[in-house]
DNA sequence: ATGGCCTGCAACGCAGGA
């Protein structure tokens, strides 16, 4: 089973990078983020003609998340629980036995801005949703868009970042907290490289320095991790015309697909 | 790396991203 992530950075605009990368790329299911897709216009009929099913929740402009699956699935949830957030962030469905949960982290802005306040809380309500979740015991992965390199090794400039939000320790503790419920970081189970990057800013001609960040993230409970062959990002979209500034990240992992 | 870009919206600059 092929399972990735991507923010696609408006999927108005990267919808041609998405079907070129499905028809190569082929991953059993997709997370995508930043659809800045409306429902009611959701292109439905391409992706379906690419082979997949789509779920989705999107709102006008910003955020928006959208999952795809060769097979079929079913929404278990559009937003955290007894959280009130018109925000589109979060989308858990469920494909047979597996339970994925994708997500579109808040970026926080900065350290001293309302928009960080809402990203530690928003963090601490993914918490216990998963929490909840993992007592079912079924293959349960959660990916997407964490907005947190989680250690140093996923920076390319640790010391230029160093106390900045996506790199900050209060959301790195967060993260943590993700981890100890019994979530395992995919790529870190197969690869403890440094140098792994996600996201590469449009400025600075920054991919073709490798100046990024490994922010886009595959997590899996404990069991679904140990059968996870390889976990890697596709820098192949990266390098094409007009690219989201993110890669996408693929995961195989030894469970039915 | 202290800066350069991109997207959507409805403008003819802004908000937001990371």
């Amino acid at each position: 089973m092929k399972i990735a992530t991507w923010n696609v950075n408006s999927l108005k605009a990267r919808l041609p990078h998405l079907l070129r990368w499905l028809a190569t790329a082929r991953p059993d299911i997709v997370a995508l983020q930043e659809t800045k897709t409306q429902d009611a216009v959701f292109p439905v009929a391409e992706i379906l003609s690419a082979g997949y099913e789509a779920a989705f929740s999107g709102q006008k402009t910003y955020n928006g998340v959208a999952t795809l699956s060769r097979r079929q699935l079913e929404i278990i949830d559009r937003e955290l629980p007894a959280y009130e957030d018109p925000q589109r962030r979060m989308l858990a469905t469920r494909h047979g036995p597996l339970r994925v949960v994708n997500v579109y982290v808040p970026n926080g802005a900065s350290l001293d801005s309302d928009k960080y306040r809402y990203k530690l809380d928003w963090l601490a309500r993914l918490r216990d949703y998963m929490g909840g979740l993992l007592q079912a015991g079924d293959p349960l992965i959660l990916l997407g868009d964490f907005n947190i390199a989680p250690e140093d090794r996923d920076v390319h400039d640790p010391q230029a970042w160093s106390g900045q939000v996506l790199v900050s320790e209060p959301e790195r503790a967060r993260f943590r907290e993700l981890e100890a419920l019994g979530l395992r970081d995919c790529l870190r189970a197969v690869d403890s490289r440094p140098g792994i990057y996600s996201w590469w800013d449009y400025r600075a001609a920054a991919y073709r320095r490798n100046l990024g960040l490994r922010i886009d993230l595959i997590l899996a409970d404990g069991d679904s991790t140990s059968r996870c062959r390889n976990c890697f990002v596709d820098v192949a979209p990266r390098k094409w015309e007009r690219p989201s500034d993110h890669a996408p990240v693929i995961a195989e992992l030894d469970l039915p697909s």
